[in-house]
DNA sequence: GCGCGATATGAAATCGTTCTCATATATTGG
DNA sequence: CCAATATATGAGAACGATTTCATATCGCGC
């Protein structure tokens, strides 16, 4: 079923059936009489071909770095609810935390088969930048904060001050288990809200109570056996993410160590597993699912209308003190 | 940049060229200077034109529920490894777990958009079975059992049955939180594994300790009241998942009733939350990534190999007893 | 030295749309 | 009543690749 064989039996020319497929002068006769043929024969376009000719594959590259997490996959989920309702598809490029899977991708996806391309990053190498720089179709950056780049990013800096002024009120020998700097969200920017706090209320965390350790469970526990047996009169530890504060939290309870009377504790992500454990976590809830549609909404934004502005989005915050910190 | 100028360039005519990306007869002198324009310009083939003319997409549709869900991820995790490293991409389709969402993609995956379609499905309805029935392009179904089509399922009736019996052995009292038996998978073999156990074992579990409930851990800490408020004399609790488990767990965490020791506990699906709480939780692990692997397998078989068999995978499993269960 | 298969190349058709032009008719305002 | 405009239609040229077909040369065996 092509587009020549419904013109025919419509009794119309192909540019007329073209024409009603975008809404085009036709005129009330020959726009039911092909409206009667498609019905009948279930005809539908071939994107392929539409593609070819408009350059327009109304297709959008989503890049993330492992799929199977909690903020990512709620991402892709906002993502994917603003994308489809405004008729565009996701094509998911997992790239499992590599660099270099990351460059392929975004270099790829450039050249012809996406209209814009979601780059839910962590680590931007230069080459990141480079590449983002001269960028041939529109790019948003969501989860982290690039200048001049259309972005969606979380408050990070704040968000971790906030919380570790509370904590802090009944703070005395603090720890802090954090990742990576070379990310610059969830590395660089909740250390440095976290340093900020500590040099408003005049405290101190010297280096051998701060860990830098992978985004796992098994990290965290490792992390809190190493702290506690160098240093054990710690009251306080706060954790960059709330997989990392979950994996302390099991070392604490082994060790029989009481959270919060002993030591308190707090996470970044409200996770679920945070919410349930007990006590239950403190955390910084940030809205994920929110984010992925703003980054959606502003992709569409820029595809469809040639004189939209870049944004840079920072989205809110929310400080969930629960049972792990003390009053 | 087209393949017309790159012939141009390279003194011969654009079939030369369409041979040396294809692998045809193409001399010495030729394909060397080819490659070189080739990578002067760092021409890439539009995918387009390309699909146009071969029909082939190299895009897979991936058909799911619900993205932000731990199985799920999982699985699409293994789906993307496979297919990426076979050269195919994944095209998302997210239906937030409704029917018409999902047979709209269905409908539209088929006409000309994919190369074949990946069906992560719960609930079949007929509409479903037609549609997929005289489907056009390969389809493999995940997570659940489909009679004579290619599907990855896991074996929920004899783990589930497996898993009752261990419980069993100390059960007096027995309580079944499920979900709705039209998804055949987690509702209907999960409770049937359930009774088969029970039948082997000679034992019951009546009609008011048994809840339908929807697969969230409010429903399973609301299904849990009710059931004790109506039987205080439960001292088992069989969930068809590790999140209906949390929920019931919770609630008898609050409840001051002491697990294993007064009631036991089990779910499905082996998350990490299970893992973390204290008592751990007695679950059952699914190969999940590993099921989305075979299934991206599968598929690649089947787009590649015209004399594929279609295969029926029934994935093992493993019993993790934890503490939540009495021994 | 001739025929045949392997190697090598290009012209042109093809995939299924959209879009520009050319052209025709209907409607409107002065 | 006529020019200007709006409405309506079709012919045919793109878009950028692959593939068929025709043709040419080369090497080899007999």
């Amino acid at each position: 079923m092509n587009i020549n064989e419904i013109a025919e039996m419509a009794g119309v020319s192909r540019a007329t059936v073209s024409r009603y497929l975008n809404n085009g002068y036709v005129s009330k006769e020959k726009r039911e009489k092909i409206r009667e043929v498609i019905e009948k024969t279930g005809y539908q376009p071939s994107t392929q071909a539409q593609t070819l000719r408009t350059r327009k594959t109304k297709l959008v590259g989503v890049i993330l770095p492992k799929i199977n997490s909690d903020s990512v996959s709620r991402m892709v989920a906002g993502i994917s609810e603003v994308l489809n309702k405004n008729n565009y598809r996701i094509i998911l490029a997992n790239t499992a935390n590599q660099v270099e899977e990351e460059l392929k991708y975004l270099a790829l996806f450039q050249e012809n088969q996406v209209d814009g391309v979601i780059l839910i990053g962590t680590i931007f190498t230069k080459r990141h930048l480079k590449l983002i720089s001269e960028y041939k179709v529109p790019i948003v950056i969501l989860g982290q904060k690039l200048e001049g780049y259309a972005c969606v990013y979380q408050d990070e800096l704040h968000a971790c001050q906030d919380l570790m002024e509370k904590m802090g009120r009944t703070a005395k020998e603090i720890a802090y288990v954090g990742v990576t700097q070379k990310d610059e969200a969830a590395g660089l920017g909740r250390k440095k809200g976290f340093d900020l706090a500590l040099k408003k209320m005049g405290k101190l965390c010297p280096a051998e109570n701060r860990k830098e350790i992978a985004f796992q469970m098994d990290a965290g526990y490792e992390a809190a056996r190493e702290l506690i047996e160098t240093n054990p009169g710690i009251d306080t530890i706060f954790c960059a993410t709330d997989t990392i504060a979950v994996g302390v939290f099991v070392y604490l309870r082994e060790q029989n160590i009481a959270v919060p009377d002993q030591i308190q504790l707090a996470g970044v992500g409200d996770t679920t597993i945070g919410r349930v454990m007990d006590p239950s976590l403190t955390s910084i809830h940030y809205f994920y699912k929110t984010s992925g549609k703003e980054a959606a909404r502003m992709m569409v934004e820029l595809l469809e209308n040639t004189d939209a502005v870049r944004k840079e989005i920072q989205m809110g915050y929310e400080i969930k003190i629960r049972k792990s910190t003390r009053p």
